[in-house]
DNA sequence: AGCACGCCGACT
DNA sequence: GTCGGCGTGCTC
């Protein structure tokens, strides 16, 4: 093809659209182009609209045709909004992940910088990093170590996996190697899982940094978002916290990245661009040639096998600061037992002990309402969801059957719908039910309940934590929320009522993530002074995952599981990518995935598996049919061409159809 | 992804 | 007679 044209700058411009290419644009009137900068912002005409592009490139050249080039309507900054290597973070995202330039951007710029309208920015500000505190907590032999080590790596790429038990004191090891990295003019960037966990962690640095720290997260109002990344941006925040949207930061001078809580399933974004907020955080690392460190009390397989494999660096915490020790594990045998409503009357005993001895004691199950089940006890209907394949949960305070997977809620009937009968069954426990039962148990104890219902406001939660920790209740109920991070020294039993339902889950990572899950509920008992004892009530008390986890420990449970995914050549063994469509008929779904396998097959390397079309686990949600392909190599270079032909043909014939498909490369939950 | 164009059903 | 449903096609 001809190229056009000499002398004539070309600027090619990441728009926010699917497009997989950038498009050629020419300066702006009465400008010959010069001044113009990759990373600024322009504003543009596409198509019918304005939107607002990012330079990639400039050039002299174009493939398209001169004429019909447009000219940029108006240039948005005058420095670069993003620096070179944050655009290689781009390109590296767009490639991983296969979206466009287009769509990484418009998913990583805050809402205001992708208004073609707004002109001039604000100049918000932030008093400099402040005298930072001591009162500094006295440090154990691992702690300095892996200060040591993590410091001596500052300016280098090295990943860490610091390896934790819940209160070994890993934030105190990020607090000091951050702290190395602000006082050498750099800037830190903290990701963590949620953002019930922000606070905590603010408040931990601000007491040590007093000022510098900025916040990121999906609750900020737009202004806020924008004053937090423009302060990165200028490079006046030191310190950066936030969850995992939080890795887009744009850093003038990135110094270290810190993954708390690395295992957390939270990292990767689940719609859109499916990220993982980890591995970009290694890849930005890389990239910008910093250290990354990975947090936890439980790794991931993922890390551990890096780990092994020689590309992360292991620093272990094995003792629990202070006087906290281990807790000790007791299954309660469900099977012969007295139950009061699903809970073992031996159970109750241990909680009032507890109780007695002034403890307090935490009850977690990880299901809200009051019963995941209604049923006529006459004829046996079941209250189902009109729209997935799912039962209806009954919630009695909010007096309604609802949902979890869709959101649709319906009132409770008074009678069996099918056969009339009045007689309908609330079968299994919630939180709600645990409540009724422990309240009316313990009539005399306060006790509190904490889910998604119970903290929707905001503010809610931390109000809950606080009067938690001034021992306004001595029982907690609550589901993962209650499990993830936070600190209650004064809880001294910790019981776990369903285990079994995740026993039954399918998903090849469930026992991975039902061990992490324990031990991070486990993690919260016997921090301080008291020691812990954590009860795991099941049905299955000789289940081998539950033995071995108790028995042997975390780690020695991770070697068994490792062993295993590499027979069975699973992650981190293989590399997996899953092709989803969905659509409101269920025939065309599978026949669209049917044809793509089938072309899938005749040009994809010989080393790669696809599995499918099958259905989801809940094939049917929200109204619509879902399906998917599994693709899996063992090396991820061959992998992900492989996906690049497949997108081919998804475009080629999916674009055409009535059927909407994602691809999710490294894929948690394999749906 | 947007956004418009375009061609068929129930409404002021 | 038209409002609007969403299929199709394009964006430098």
């Amino acid at each position: 093809m001809l190229e056009n044209q000499i002398g004539q700058i070309i600027l090619k411009i990441a728009v926010p659209s699917p497009l997989e290419y950038l498009l050629d644009y020419l300066p702006p009137d009465g400008s010959s182009g010069e001044g113009l900068v990759v990373g600024m912002r322009v504003s543009v005409s596409f198509g019918r609209r304005q939107v607002v592009g990012v330079i990639f490139a400039i050039a002299n050249s174009t493939h398209f045709d001169l004429a019909k080039l447009k000219k940029i309507t108006a240039v948005l900054d005058e420095e670069p909004l993003l620096s070179a290597k944050f655009l290689e973070l781009m390109y590296w995202v767009s490639d991983y992940y296969h979206h466009s330039l287009g769509e990484v951007v418009s998913s990583v710029l805050p809402k205001l910088l992708r208004d073609t309208k707004r002109k001039k920015d604000e100049n918000f500000t932030l008093t400099a990093p402040g005298k930072i505190n001591e009162s500094h907590l006295r440090l154990n032999g691992d702690q300095c170590h892996a200060i040591d080590i993590i410091k001596n790596c500052l300016g280098y790429f090295q990943t860490f996996l610091l390896d934790g038990v819940t209160g070994s004191g890993k934030t105190e090891v990020y607090l000091r190697v951050i702290e190395a990295a602000v006082v050498a003019g750099k800037q830190a960037l903290l990701l963590v899982p949620e953002i019930n966990l922000t606070p905590q962690m603010i408040a931990r640095f601000t007491e040590h940094f007093s000022t510098g720290v900025v916040v990121f997260h999906s609750r900020l109002t737009p202004r806020e978002r924008l004053a937090s990344w423009q302060l990165a941006q200028r490079g006046a925040a030191p310190i950066i916290i936030g969850t995992r949207s939080a890795i887009f930061t744009p850093l003038k001078s990135p110094g270290i990245i810190v993954v708390d809580e690395e295992h957390d399933l939270s990292f990767k974004q689940q719609t859109g661009l499916k990220y993982s907020a980890r591995d970009l955080a290694v890849a930005r690392g890389k990239l910008e040639n910093i250290p990354v460190v990975l947090g936890s009390a439980t790794p991931s397989l993922e890390s551990i096998h890096n780990v092994k494999k020689g590309r992360y660096q292991l620093l272990s915490l094995v003792k629990r600061i202070g006087a906290a020790v281990q807790p000790t594990f007791h299954i309660v045998d469900m099977r012969s037992q007295k139950l009061k409503n699903g809970i073992a009357l031996g159970l109750l005993g241990e909680i009032n002990r507890h109780i007695n001895n002034g403890g307090q004691v935490l009850v977690f199950l990880n299901r809200r309402g009051f019963a995941p089940l209604l049923i006529c006890h006459h004829c046996g209907w079941t209250a189902n969801c009109r729209y997935c394949d799912a039962r209806l949960t009954l919630h009695q305070t909010k007096k309604h059957l609802g949902c979890h997977h869709c959101g649709m809620a319906m009132s409770i009937p008074s009678h069996c719908p099918h056969c009339g009968d009045e007689k309908l069954l609330a079968l299994g426990i919630g939180t709600e039910r645990v409540e009724e039962i422990l309240r009316e148990h313990f009539p005399t104890t306060p006790l509190v309940r904490i889910d998604r219902d119970t903290t929707r406001s905001k503010n809610s939660l931390e109000n809950i934590l606080g009067d938690i920790h001034d021992d306004k209740y001595q029982i907690l109920i609550g589901t993962q929320m209650l499990a993830k991070g936070h600190h209650f020294p004064k809880v001294t039993m910790v019981a776990i009522l369903n285990v079994d339902q995740s026993l039954g889950n399918c998903d090849f990572r469930a026992s991975e993530h039902l061990a992490q899950l324990i031990m991070q509920v486990a993690g919260r008992a016997g921090r301080a002074a008291m020691s812990g004892e954590v009860y795991l009530q099941t049905h299955m008390p000789d289940h081998p995952l539950l033995l071995s986890l108790i028995r042997d420990g975390y780690g020695k449970f991770v070697t068994n599981c490792l062993v295993e995914r590499e027979h069975a050549n699973l992650p981190p063994y293989a590399h997996l990518a899953l092709i989803q469509a969905e659509g409101k008929n269920q025939g065309e779904v599978d026949t669209f995935l049917s044809v793509v396998c089938d072309r899938a097959k005749k040009i994809i390397h010989t080393t790669t598996k696809i599995f499918g079309p099958v259905p989801n686990y809940m094939e049917r949600k929200g109204g619509y049919f879902r399906l998917q392909l599994l693709l899996q190599n063992n090396r991820r270079h061959i992998l992900q061409p492989d996906l690049v032909k497949i997108l081919d043909i998804l475009r080629s014939i999916g674009n055409k159809s009535r059927i909407k498909w994602y691809l999710d490369v490294d894929p948690l939950e394999l749906g």
